[in-house]
DNA sequence: ACTGTAGTGAAGTATTGCTTCATCAAAGCT
DNA sequence: AGCTTTGATGAAGCAATACTTCACTACAGT
């Protein structure tokens, strides 16, 4: 600003500007406000005390304009943003849950939203585009979104505890069982093996929280398959059938394939395909 | 904003653009920032989070600069703006002070200073620009200042009530007397006028308050020659010598003529000139 | 009075933002 | 599927804007 300078060239300097275009602007703005800004007196022009209003207007307005800039290189750089993340409650609690922390204060900036929810919950979220990225267990092939795999997750059948030993290598005698609910992938990738192995897989109870299954097992209301994680965790961890899995669930970061994300999300999604599974 | 209308073409409408320019310019507006804006899915362009959060900058920083426009044309019919202005007593008291509570009931956006003193005083404050303008007793030629006549005020002379009436008519027995300061202009101008008519002019009391001359002169403390105005009003009004005047003193406003004022000081002024002197 | 200098106007130029026209791809229709 | 319609975008051209350089005026300081 002019107000604070002795000189219209030097003002003009400090404006890196010739001082011709420096008056003309002046007086452009003049023009286009209507507004005398300065007062000539010989060579010497002494601000109005309706510029000294105006500039305090003009700083006001240049100063948002800059807040839209910085927020934009803040954007830019993945310092801030919005992320909707989801992810399935063992994803949330036990691999991820430092990462989150620590994501959260090194990008204070960044509006991180998490929803926990089932996997299928979480891809049709990210279907319709109300959510980022999602971890979540794999899904069949679909060409509209990108999975990219995080975590190799052992299930591992767990017998209730008394169990006779004759019927734990049978495996026609397994049963029955507690399980997820009927929308569970992880349920189906788990009926699937044991059918596969001749097992029956009759579903006495349900609960889409590990921690009730457990539970159920321990009570002695059925055996169950579950991720390491879940089951074999203090309080009343279970003692797993054979240390061999039963399956592997795979965990993966689902994402729209159309959909350009901000780098703050994929300054996320980088942060969990570096994290190390927590074993 | 793209934000509400459902196809690129409407937004570009209402924004009163073409389509094509509407395009150029969102382009042009990602590429700056450095941030995508718009998710393209087919020929649908969904706004990405990223949006609504530069919306809501961007329209701070528009609101930011619309308010200087609005008090541009604010200042520009004088609804605002900042107006310095200095009276004598006698004019912000008995003449204007109505008129000035007036203006600042009607242009309540502008910022009126007023600042009462002696006529010396207020017109060496217009000549060094600390006034934007000022009422008071007509000066001797400026050519720097502008001074256009208000408002004549009789002068007439008070004796003392109780002098003998011998004394009233001759001139030469008038006296002695309470006045302004040496300073003052209008006892300058009554002190020449008397000695034109052969009368002496010998000061014995001073002050620049006219109700404080008033009281001394009913004391008996001696003679003074006053304004109407100041002179016969209530409590302990004066009886004036005779109805005619001794003199006339006339008020001015005075400003500097090289110095633009804005609307608002010329509306004050156009209101000054404008009022009928009050009887 | 002279001279240096600060501010300004005029001419020319580069940049910006717009329009029009052409092109391309996605929807919609049969 | 094939065709047509339509909405977004790129290219060329044009107008407006903002800047530069240069010349000029008038003030200021010796």
């Amino acid at each position: 600003m002019a107000l604070q300078h002795d000189s219209w060239a030097e003002a003009a300097e400090a404006c890196g500007v010739s001082p011709s275009a420096f008056s003309q602007g002046i007086a452009a703005l003049e023009r286009s406000l209507g507004v005398t800004l300065f007062d000539v007196a010989g060579r010497r022009r002494t601000p109005t005390s309706a510029a000294v209003a105006a500039e305090a207007l003009a700083r006001r307005a240049i100063a948002a304009h800059g807040a839209l800039d910085d927020w934009a290189t803040a954007t830019r750089t993945g310092a801030a943003g919005l992320v909707r993340a989801g992810m399935i409650d063992t994803a949330a609690i036990h691999h991820f849950g430092d990462h989150l922390m620590r994501y959260r204060r090194d990008h204070p900036r960044v509006d991180l939203r998490l929803s926990v929810a089932s996997s299928a919950e979480l891809v049709d979220n990210v279907r319709a585009g109300d959510l980022d990225l999602a971890v979540a267990v794999a899904t069949s092939k679909d060409p509209t979104l990108e999975q990219v795999p995080l975590i190799d997750e052992p299930v591992r059948v767990y017998p209730p505890p008394g169990t006779p030993a004759e019927r734990l290598s049978d495996p026609t005698t397994w049963g029955p069982w507690v399980s997820f609910p009927r929308s569970s992938r992880t349920r189906r990738l788990v009926g699937e093996a044991l059918s596969t192995m001749g097992a029956s897989f009759d579903v006495v109870a349900e609960s889409s929280q590990p921690r009730v299954l457990r539970e159920m097992v321990r009570l002695g209301m059925g055996w169950t398959a579950l991720v390491v994680a879940d089951a074999e965790t203090e309080p009343h961890a279970l003692e797993p059938l054979t240390p061999e899995p039963l399956i592997r669930r795979r965990l993966v970061c689902v994402r729209r394939r159309d959909r350009r994300l901000g780098p703050a999300v994929d300054g996320l999604i980088q942060l969990l395909v570096a994290a190390q599974p927590t074993p």
